[in-house]
Order: structure tokens, then C-alpha cells, then sequence
DNA sequence: AGTATCCTGGAA
DNA sequence: TTCCAGGATACT
């Protein structure tokens, strides 16, 4: 889905849209998509969104939550009136249309009329009800808990390859795909090397550049590269800065060699053969 | 540690 | 027709 730039950009603009508003009705299009009892939220005000790694929770009176996992294709559109929402892009999967798409799951509507397209096109995401926030393991990539020692401490004991440390949810909540082998090109290492061969030096470069990527990824509001809108349907921008993932056979951004892709762990790795040499 | 699985549709 | 996809889990 939507990794952690993705997620807070859509954090961050339905925010000024929809705290404060109240919940009118929920009309659930795919069943296996919505966790819980929709009624007990209706009526509702949402007096804040909160997002923890890839998942966004709306908080809700009277300790009630809405968590929602994107995934890999979900989207969140926000309109002004939900019988009379139309959205022009042109990204894949979602072409200029009239709401409800064929994609729409569960829509959210608000007593001013206004509410929530939640879209997707493979149906991984969820959207569940909760008396408290979906739990997150692992520190958020932006919390203050991500700090230089922890993120030592969990490489110096793993055996894992580094990409796969990256990506574990339950280490560091946050990271996907894009971000991850992007951040591991800036940091100049290899996907495969084993996180506790990681020196002083080393791991303090690679914490800075996943920060940095982070925070470009936010700059830019996410990629657009497959699925991901804004809840206006605009696209992010950050695609047009990928540094390696997506870019094979393009050439290095720092040396001109042709990027290079191989499968693990189910997952395309992007990575420079000569800026990011294998192993020690 | 690797692979299958939940889904759908675009690209090669 | 086959491969591919910002995720995560459940198997062998």
C-alpha cells in the first residue's frame, strides 16, 4: 500500500476536512472488508485521526476507533457531497468516474452530506471498529522512539538481511518496498547484507537517509505509482524521485550504472551494482 | 528461509 | 499468456 508518506499525506488532509464531523452512515459494498459493527460508530463525532506506521485511525467519541489498512490498492477520496462526487485522474485502475467506482468497498457518510470513498481494487484493505487503536509493535519511522540506540540495538542482533529488518512491521512501523531500497541506495548498501554486520558508522548513515527518504517521500506526498491518490484524487509526486525502485535498467543516479532488480522474500529489490557492493 | 495466498487488471 | 504490483500472513 501506501507506505508511511503515503499515509500520513492522507492523514494530514483529511484532518482540516473531517474532525469534528459526525458520523451518518456506513454503506459496506464488500463485507470482508469492514471488521466489527458499523452501527456503533453512527452518530458518532470523529474528534481526531491518529496514524501509526501504515495504519490510520480515526478517533471517534466515547472511545470508539476506525482503523483502516490500505494495503496495496486502497485509496481514501473525500468529497464535499457523496451523491454527487465525480473524480477526474488518470492514473491506472481508477479512470475519470463517477463515485461509487467499481473499486468503491465502504462509504462513509457525515451528517453535512460530505464523507469517505474507501476504494480498492484487489481488496486487501480492511477498515475495522475497535474500542482502542489497532495496535502497532514497533516504533513510527517520525516518533521520537525511533532514535539512533533502538535502531542499533535491533540491528546488531539480527541475522536477517537488512531489507527484510527494514520492512518488518514489528521492528520499525513504516517502511515499504519503495521507501526501503530507496533509502538502502542513499545509505550505499547492499539489501542482503545481515543487519548485525552493520558498524557504528554504517548504521548511523543508513538511520539518517531512511529519515531523510521519509520525509522526501512526505515532501513530494507520496508515490503515485500504482494505486495511491490524495483524497482529492490528485497524485503524489515522489515517483519522479524514486532514486532506484522502479528504475531498472535505468542508470544510477550517482554513477550511471544500470540499476538491478532481483526477487527475495517475495519482493523486488532495486539496488546499484556498484554503489551498493555486496556484502563486507 | 522460501513460497503460496488473499484479489484485480495493466503491461510485456 | 505470463508476469507484475507501496502488504502481511500462513504455510512447508
Amino acid at each position: 500500500m501506501p507506505e508511511l508518506p503515503e499515509v500520513e499525506t492522507i492523514r494530514l488532509y483529511l484532518s482540516s476536512k473531517i474532525v469534528g464531523k459526525t458520523i451518518s452512515k456506513i454503506d459496506i459494498l464488500t463485507k470482508k472488508q469492514f471488521i466489527g459493527e458499523p452501527q456503533k460508530i453512527i452518530g458518532h463525532k470523529i474528534t481526531g485521526i491518529i496514524r501509526r506506521g501504515k495504519i490510520l485511525t480515526f478517533v471517534l467519541e466515547k472511545d470508539w476507533f476506525l482503523n483502516i489498512h490500505l494495503k496495496l490498492t486502497g485509496q481514501l477520496l473525500y468529497a464535499a457531497n457523496v451523491n454527487k462526487a465525480v473524480f477526474n485522474h488518470k492514473i491506472p485502475f481508477v479512470k475519470t468516474q463517477k463515485m461509487p467506482s467499481s473499486t468503491t468497498r465502504v462509504i462513509i457518510t457525515f451528517t453535512d452530506q460530505s464523507g469517505l470513498f474507501f476504494n480498492d481494487l484487489r481488496k486487501f484493505g480492511w477498515l475495522k471498529v475497535s474500542r482502542q487503536p489497532e495496535k502497532v509493535k514497533a516504533p513510527d519511522v517520525l516518533s521520537p522512539d525511533f532514535n539512533l540506540p533502538y535502531f542499533a540495538k535491533i540491528l546488531w542482533v539480527s541475522k536477517k538481511p537488512i531489507k527484510v529488518l527494514l520492512m518488518d512491521q514489528e521492528k520499525i512501523a513504516g517502511l515499504g518496498n519503495i521507501y526501503t531500497n530507496d533509502a538502502l541506495f542513499l545509505a550505499k548498501i547492499h539489501p542482503l547484507r545481515k543487519a548485525c554486520s552493520f558498524n557504528q558508522k554504517e548504521t548511523e548513515t543508513l538511520y539518517q537517509k531512511i529519515i531523510d527518504v521519509i520525509k522526501e517521500g512526505l515532501r513530494w506526498k507520496g508515490s503515485s505509482d500504482v494505486a495511491y491518490l490524495l483524497p482529492d484524487a490528485t497524485t503524489g509526486r515522489y515517483q519522479n524521485h524514486f532514486k532506484v525502485y522502479g528504475r531498472e535498467g535505468e542508470p544510477c543516479l550517482v554513477c550511471a550504472t544500470p540499476i538491478k532488480r532481483f526477487k527475495h522474500h517475495g519482493r523486488s529489490s532495486f539496488f546499484c551494482p556498484k554503489c551498493q557492493k555486496k556484502w563486507i
